[in-house]
DNA sequence: CGATATGTTGATCTTTTTCAAGGATCGTGG
DNA sequence: CCACGATCCTTGAAAAAGATCAACATATCG
């Protein structure tokens, strides 16, 4: 949406069908929506608030009254040890929903907060409960952007478990740029990224300083490039490989 | 459920409550449940087969069929590497039913299979879809058992991201004491646990040789003895500081 | 009883962290 | 516009955590 309020301008906005909303780019992919759920869908977003980086969109703690749309910019989800170090447990990207489920909690056992400049809606629960009632397709499709996202959590599971740091990171920038691509927000070049590198030592669950060091190797290597708030991909297939990525756990496709 | 065909022997079976089903125990914990729905529930558990150890439920790339109720032993969902490397991204235990939505999938993107030999019943999407069209209670539990499972995952990001070695397989360590004490199979004592050092291994992002020297670390601290396929906890509180565990994400409640 | 799995330990090597210092960048107020 | 502080990035050196390699012990099971 490359309207007046837009955030990014470096590079500019969301890249073809510009007119669709982010949160109906995204869930399309689980299947075809009609006319009459993408506008449905896209007024979810119509009283989205700006939000400044790094301030909380839900607290640790707290009990949330709602559910948060992702318009424009990055969000995570993230907890902290009594130490202070923080573990990044999720991304929400634009037309990411955060969680439905969670209006219902008592109790938030993480934190949701912004990681660069957003724009973000919130969504009451009966909205999204008319929402789902009346269309089908939309509760159809936000189920499998759900089963999407549990699967997106285990394979962050694999990554921190299972990865080398270079590994990691590659794997990292790999499922943002496929996420981003999804909703208009990066092409085959690269995409803006309001990350620090301290960001991405809390979700690869290594050292700034290594991550420094990991990415000035894929800066070498001539695979990519990051820093400037974005990534520029000199050899995406390079990435790739480096990574094993393999975007199918991003698009679970039902039977049905 | 100390029927004769009960698996784990050597400490008997479930604690208390014998007469519960495994996931009437696990479900009642978000609730409520009635006489009806709790007979309901029990009855998917009926026609439970003996699968023994290290066989998969469900493979790799497969397209799921059916749901997987276990009602005793121990399974996990894994993931391989092109290397051959393994990690471990969930632990079902019984009374876990092994993921409704995943029945509407065309692809596992990861696989599910026994550690130690189980009963485990196959449920399919009708008797499921059956089951929470009819019963309210069971349909609200199994939303809440899910968000469990999802906290679960993400608390596991955490753990393998930010936590020393000691402090990862305690925590694994007091998640399975409390979540199986919850279906009766620990007592304060302990748990039987059939896994190898590297099923540990491959779920804390470790190798099998620092496992080893944790659990002799934990052993001479005098806080928890692992081995022989059995978990005698020495000092639960002193295991809980460690780990720094808090079981609040097992159990989400809901407001409503 | 041997064969295969698993557990145990020591020695060594690698990866990654930590610590420390300096440099770049950016927003802000004078 | 420039100076300033704050945050972020970068690099080196040293230390620590954990991995790997190798050997042997110990179940366990047909």
């Amino acid at each position: 949406m490359a309207t007046p309020t837009a955030i990014a301008p470096a590079h500019g906005g969301p890249q073809g069908a510009h007119l669709l909303h982010p949160v109906v780019r995204k869930l399309s992919v689980y299947g075809s929506l009609t006319a009459e759920e993408q506008a449905a869908l896209a007024g979810l977003g119509a009283g989205a608030q700006r939000v400044e980086a790094r301030q909380d969109l839900l607290e640790e703690g707290a009990a949330p009254d709602c559910a948060v749309l992702v318009v424009e910019g990055i969000a995570c989800r993230y907890s902290h040890r009594p130490s202070g170090a923080r573990q990044i447990t999720a991304y929400l990207l634009p037309g990411d929903l955060c969680d439905p489920d969670f209006a219902h909690l008592r109790r938030m056992n993480h934190g949701v907060g912004t990681l660069g400049p957003c724009r973000v809606a919130r969504v009451s629960r009966e909205t999204l409960a008319g929402l789902t009632g009346r269309h089908p397709g939309i509760a159809r499709a936000l189920r499998l952007a759900k089963l999407a996202e549990e699967e997106t959590t285990r394979e962050w599971v694999k990554n921190v478990g299972c990865r080398s740091a270079i590994e990691r990171v590659s794997h990292l920038l790999c499922e943002l740029h496929e996420r981003l691509r999804v909703v208009g927000w990066a092409t085959k070049a690269g995409y803006d990224l309001p990350l620090t590198q301290q960001d991405i030592a809390d979700t690869t669950g290594l050292s700034n300083v290594h991550v420094n060091r990991v990415l000035r190797q894929l800066r070498l290597m001539r695979v990519v490039e990051v820093g400037g708030r974005r990534v520029d991909i000199l050899n995406l297939a390079a990435l790739h490989d480096i990574a094993e990525f393999q975007a199918d756990y991003l698009r679970p496709s039902a039977v049905t």
